[in-house]
DNA sequence: CTTGCCTCTGACGCCGACGTCAGGTTTTAG
DNA sequence: CTAAAACCTGACGTCGGCGTCAGAGGCAAG
């Protein structure tokens, strides 16, 4: 434990961030390769990763669950980690949680949709 | 009009159900080679459709929305479009109603990490 | 008859988030 | 020291719901 601050210590290789955020190894590489998530090397190459890539992780499985693209993940990244954004970014933020909130609309109207058959097919049996 | 229940006239062309039900035509083609929908054929070989073709077609779409596979709502079909469907069938219904809940739930909380982003960023101009 | 739109059957293309295999280096456990 | 486990970089494969192009018929109007 260094006054300095050094947390050499803490950084995990992709194994334990993917397991960790219950992911494959597969993906995480992806994530980076798509510019959403970077890695320090150690000297024979491998990735070293802070404590909050997990996190970082699982925040992505969340916005592809909502069905957003990396890219779009990506331009919305700087909303995320840093304390500044722009009315663009804002703006793209909000487009997003709409679009977002469409589809939850439409997947419940499905749901209700489905929930009619169930009624009928066991009034009908 | 016949007494019979002869209901030619009220055939459709694929173009019409697709413009009516707001797809493409080649989406309504790759429905019948999924076999979720069958057509009369005309003489010369043109598909020919019933109207409650269109009501399918929309059902169709609301469940490729809910994310279920074409496959799957073969399979579910029985329960929609005859009356007497048996257990195994009904099950599958709830399963499916259960995957479905299960990703709006999902949905909703990306869109809550979504709104906590959004209120981040409007509280840190 | 011809013009122009509609329809037909293949069959290849696309996108996005990975899976997976190949072939090689590094780290770790015993 | 050695063997297993974990990691590396390409690069091709997958799945689903179509889009799209090619080449060939069909059908009502003027």
């Amino acid at each position: 434990m260094s006054v300095t601050g050094d947390a050499t210590e803490r950084l995990m290789r992709i194994g334990e961030v993917a397991r960790a955020a219950g992911v494959s190894v597969r993906a995480v590489r992806y994530y980076e390769q798509q510019g959403l998530l970077t890695a320090e090397r150690s000297p024979s190459g491998q990735r070293l990763y802070r404590p909050d890539a997990i996190a970082m992780v699982r925040f992505f499985q969340q916005m592809f669950a909502a069905g957003l693209t990396s890219r779009r993940i990506t331009e919305l990244l700087p909303c995320w980690d840093s304390g500044h954004t722009d009315a663009g970014q804002r703006a793209m933020l909000r487009v997003e949680r709409e679009r977002l909130q469409a589809r939850i609309d439409d997947l419940e109207a499905a749901r209700d949709r489905l929930d009619q058959v169930i009624a009928i097919t066991d009034t009908h049996p």
